[in-house]
DNA sequence: GATCAAGGCCAC
DNA sequence: GTGGCCTTGATC
């Protein structure tokens, strides 16, 4: 079997590379030459068609967020707690619900904080990707992350980050040290590759 | 040059 | 209002 690399995604930046044996129960349709996979749109379990807006999302939902901020929309809703689900066919039922699953996912117009995030986690997961078979535990992350840090040392530690309000659902700059940013990062990494 | 994500456009 | 597709500009 031909060795076809392809691009797999796990939830906000992490990018791995990874063989068709591997995941061989996602590619049924393999005839492709690259597939992608960008996982599921964090806000209604649609098929995501990339990152958008800082989470992985669907193209529907991508449009959705950028009309409720263009147009300063204010939407309602009595139960505040609807289902948004593509396979329920509910995901325009309730606009309220939706705007706000696409905050407490995470979905921001700041690009700028963003392309922050991007390169902070660019830069921390570098030698992650390029060492995936020595990274076997939290360890040899932090050590990798230190001499990553030590090489890099001219380049700012502080990232700027957006953390959820959720009594008000806006968001916050938040600064904080690269280093504390990439160990939740890499916590949640970890429980993604579990499921 | 390839890739990615953002805005724009438009049929529905 | 919705969502698919296109163009654009930045980054790799
Ligand atoms: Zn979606
Ligand atoms: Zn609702």
């Amino acid at each position: 079997m031909a060795k076809k690399i392809f691009k797999y995604k796990i939830d906000s930046e992490i990018q791995e590379q990874k063989t068709f044996d591997q995941v061989s129960n996602k590619t049924e349709a393999s005839n492709e030459e690259d597939v992608k996979f960008y996982g599921d749109c964090k806000v209604c379990n649609d098929k995501a068609t990339g990152m958008h807006y800082g989470i992985s999302s669907c193209e529907a939902c991508r449009t959705f967020f950028k009309r409720a901020i263009i147009n300063h929309k204010k939407y309602h809703c009595r139960h505040k707690n609807c289902t948004i689900d593509k396979r329920q066919n509910n995901v325009t039922k309730c606009k309220y619900c939706r705007w706000k699953t696409c905050l407490n996912m995470g979905m921001s117009l700041n690009i700028g904080k963003i392309a922050c995030m991007r390169n902070s986690i660019n830069k921390a997961t570098s030698s992650l990707r390029s060492n995936a078979h020595n990274l076997k535990s939290k360890d040899t992350i932090e050590l990798n992350h230190k001499n990553n840090e030590q090489k890099e040392s001219e380049s700012s530690d502080n990232i700027n980050i957006q953390k959820l309000d959720e009594n008000h659902g806006s968001f916050d700059s938040v600064n904080c040290k690269s280093k504390d940013f990439f160990h939740a990062y890499y916590k949640e990494f970890q429980s993604q590759k579990k499921e």
